[in-house]
DNA sequence: GTATAATGTGAACGGTCATTCACAAAGGAG
DNA sequence: CTCCTTTGTGAATGACCGTTCACATTATAC
């Protein structure tokens, strides 16, 4: 009775797999459904195989969170070869992410509250600086849009920031908790970034 | 070697109990933290004896739930009593609800985000409708707005809502990730409404 | 081709946790 | 005080899952 002559791949090409592989499991169902006999099988590897490239769970999150990084920061810096004008690039930014979110599920909110009382806390330290590094790019726009004259001055660009990742947020939050049904999350956040376009925009009504 | 003679206590009384601490636990750890050995040392019992008040866990959840259901929609009713001005309402329903989250921790998040793969959507189920009533309290107030002439009509009242919850939920989900130091909920939740309400006024500066 | 390292496998181990159950203790009605 | 119901207990059960390990298979260097 032989074995069923699985094929032998070089380590970092399965560390590639199984790092996308466990990005796809914890969008779609949070950090716990990150379950290792899932995973391998995905890769089409017994479970016990997988620790020949990851050293258990922990590490492979990790992998899977350097690639999420990844794709925000290729968005952030997408939108500033797209356009000059801040508030474009907000408003673009804006779709890229959103677009992110519907293809690969609200990845952020799960990892920020995927509650594994044990792992939880280390897997936050690790979530946290995406997250910063985000806020930062936009703040550093809203910066740049406000000594262009584009935005007005007197509001502080953490807190656009802030409520631009909440245009984000709260929808797919919406969307999520309903099932993923009856949620327009692209309706939200365009009539959201109109709404905060007045806000801060100094003369509201182009862009 | 006599039994440690363990008070009992009428069924309705540890129900009230079991609910307040299980509220507790999910604030503190998620609901993953909801563990019915640590639950029955809080509440001073042997872990069997939850059951002679609950069926399961998942109605210890359901329960906990609607504690938490009661102090949202509290604040609501709170704050209509307190103003009849519409922009001041969602003002100090803002604050009130900060004021909750900073005593009782991010509670609706983690609702919403508990990862469990075989519970998580029996439990979010129990969870959207809270969501939506508190929205469906905050567009009632904005349309109300809007008819005394506070509001802008140009706004959808739907948009206003989820730019509130979010004003809350960011910085909240910041905080969490950050392992609650070096946020100041408050200040984003004020810098936060005096943007948006910049954009929603239909005269900017007053309440 | 052969030796050696790298990769893959099934089976078993161990920990965590919700849940059950037979029995014990407490409270209240008579 | 006594009976019966309600409530509480410890021990045991069983499911789930990450991880390990001795051994098999494939790739690769020589």
């Amino acid at each position: 009775m032989p074995k069923p002559a699985r094929a032998h791949r070089r380590t970092d090409v399965r560390r590639e797999q199984i790092a996308r592989a466990a990005l796809g499991l914890v969008a779609e169902g949070g950090p716990r459904a990150l379950r290792i006999a899932v995973l391998a099988r995905r890769v089409g590897l017994a479970p016990s195989a997988v620790y020949r490239h990851f050293h258990g769970k922990d590490d492979i999150l990790v992998a899977a969170i350097e690639r999420f990084r990844d794709m925000v920061l290729a968005n952030v810096r997408a939108v500033c070869i797209e356009s000059p004008s801040a508030l474009e690039r907000l408003h673009r930014l804006l779709r890229r992410q959103e677009k992110l979110i519907r293809h690969n599920a609200p990845i952020m909110p799960r990892l920020a509250f995927g509650d594994d009382p044990t792992r939880g806390a280390k897997w936050r330290r690790r979530v946290a600086p995406v997250l910063g590094e985000f806020l930062s790019a936009i703040a550093d726009i809203v910066t740049q849009g406000q000594r262009e004259g584009e935005i007005r001055r007197d509001v502080p660009p953490d807190t656009v920031a802030l409520m631009l990742f909440g245009l984000l947020m709260v929808p797919t939050i919406l969307w999520h908790l309903r099932g993923g049904v009856g949620v327009n999350i692209e309706r939200h956040v365009e009539s959201g970034w109109r709404t905060l376009r007045r806000a801060v925009a100094v003369r509201p009504g182009r862009t």
